[in-house]
DNA sequence: ATGAAAGCGCTAACAG
DNA sequence: CTGTTAGCGCTTTCAT
């Protein structure tokens, strides 16, 4: 490990600049932050001194100073397209509002999520959105409340985590497509994706398990997986064929599942929805564009994370002080040709 | 506007640490940075301390001191899906090398970016890719070069910047792509998506102009946009429809732009292939899925990120120090059934 | 209305 | 081998 110093041009700073324009630091501070009165005059020599030498103040500087980033961190489970719509919203309302934004990954990795949850501490977020990926980080995430960040879950909840959460109803979402599948009259409905370490999965898991019993219907039919790569879950679902299962309806909990579940069909030459009706989580343009346009349930994760990062702002701008609050997004299910 | 300071609890510093370990400060540091010789008996009480107190030690100072923040800067057109996979790898490698990683989108629009770039000066990226969107910047490009920090240009490239530069042969790939559609017996091909302004279409543009001078065609059919969002991408291509002109192939240049043009078509039920070839750049996995399997041009962005950010590492690090180098990886064309 | 000086937490000369 | 001290750039009392 070799020292890897880099030499840096000594940028300007605000010592420079309250020098050229003939003032102190202290009112250079001043002037930027709008934090006292400064006379038009002095004003305007330390604009120019500004703009002169190119000033830009330091944000780590002020950073460590202020102890706070003014920066929003956003940790999501893994890089997915899923969550692009949830990057967006933030980065944008973020950058209105004059935030920064960081993004991290906890890759679906408990102990990941806490290195994360720490960095994101000591780099003082302002406050924090979540995606979380396990339980095990409660008490960190309760720390790191108390103090003073405030935190926002999104599409996924902690239990016993008190803080505002977004999520969408997924437990309703799964019902709805379930019992759409059982009014097609479909009786063998395979749960495709299930992993009981997963939050998102719980209640998808449970509307699954709840629509069936409405419905009186028995034996369900639940293929989990153990890895979350592209490989294994293609493997869980031939492994499933080949057990000789009959089935006549298909539910993947997420895009990829879905897409890669319909690879597998088309190879086999299953017929969609004749043979089995499919319908996958999370819409995308080019569901309707299928070989077999696709019945989805579409999750607006755009407005998921518009909604948290607002609510993120109003604790920050301190425009609530109340009670945590907790915003269920109704998932909406999209009727295609597959069902 | 009001002072949203937060109240934060004190976190442990450095001194802390020394003063349970009974050590001066300085001998923390070089403990945790291994930067002179510590003797076991010390390190050990230090290691304790640090435990005792979940001692973190502060990235700003660390940056501020230091004039590095150990962070790899990513800087993006628009926080599309295509950039994902370039975000996985950036994410991924930089964090293997203990590297933290700051992302941010330009938007498309040269003025953010310049805002974007100041930052990233201003935070002390030890190195940045970029994805860059337009002319404009090139002086404070070179002034973050003289910096100290180096930069990889990724996807495109700005003329008349210095710098390590990755990009698929986007010339070669349009051609390819035209080619392909003159091989079919195609005369009358449009190039959906044109903007003049953009970097990344300047190659492909002129790759479409060289195969059609190659194959004889005179005719050139572009669209050309004035935005970038769906419902002037949409309108764009309607228009172009109803002005009559008549062609029997369409190359779209992006993922969004393939997508909508194949939903207008479908809508006007224009008959693919048989009406008009279509091949889209960018590979999905929902491609092969379609009504009909999209013939597309795949760009490895993945491959693209993780050579550039090793190239990147590879300069922070001085295992290289040589001149700039370009890496040009090309573009497969994946032939289904809508050519 | 403005300036002087202290301190945020860290690292690196320089001493010992 | 380890401690002392100064300083990175900023904000902020406390004086004036």
């Amino acid at each position: 490990m070799q020292n890897s110093r880099r030499e840096r041009m000594k940028r300007p700073s605000s010592k420079d600049v309250a020098s050229l324009a003939g003032v102190s630091r202290a009112t250079v501070s001043a002037y930027l932050n709008k934090r006292r009165f400064v006379s038009d005059e002095l004003g305007g020599k330390i604009e120019q001194a500004i703009r002169a030498l190119n000033y830009v103040p330091d944000p780590y500087a002020r950073a460590l100073k202020e102890q706070d980033a003014k920066t929003l961190g956003l940790v999501i489970p893994v890089l997915s397209r899923f969550f692009t719509p949830l990057m967006v919203a933030v980065n944008e309302v973020a950058h209105q509002s004059q935030y920064g934004f960081l993004l991290s990954s906890s890759e679906e990795d408990a102990e990941r999520e806490r290195e994360i949850l720490q960095i994101l501490l000591a780099k003082r977020m302002s406050g924090i959105l979540l995606v979380p990926c396990a339980t095990h980080n409660r008490d960190l995430l309760r720390t790191i409340q108390q103090n003073g960040t405030p935190i926002v879950q999104v599409n996924r909840r902690l239990p016993g985590l008190d803080s505002d959460v977004v999520i969408s109803d997924n437990f309703k979402a799964a019902a709805l497509a379930t019992e759409h599948l059982l009014q097609r009259g479909r009786k063998k409905i395979v749960f495709f994706g299930n992993d009981p370490g997963s939050l998102a999965l719980i209640d998808k898991k449970a509307g699954y398990d709840a629509a069936l019993a409405r419905g009186g219907i028995g034996e369900s039919l639940v293929i989990t997986l153990k890895q979350n790569d592209p490989a294994d879950i293609r493997s869980a679902f031939e492994a499933f064929l080949d057990s000789g299962k009959e089935f006549d309806g298909l539910i993947c909990v997420s895009q990829t599942k879905t897409s890669i579940a319909l690879h597998v069909l088309k190879e086999r030459a299953v017929r969609i929805p004749q043979d089995v009706a499919v319908v996958g989580f999370d819409d995308t343009p080019w569901a309707s564009l299928l070989c077999c346009p696709l019945t989805v349930i579409s999750e607006s994760t755009y407005k998921m994370g518009e909604i948290a990062v607002n609510l993120l702002l109003d604790r920050l701008e301190k425009r609530e002080a109340g009670p945590p609050k907790t915003i269920v997004l109704e998932d909406e299910l999209i009727v295609r040709e597959s069902t």
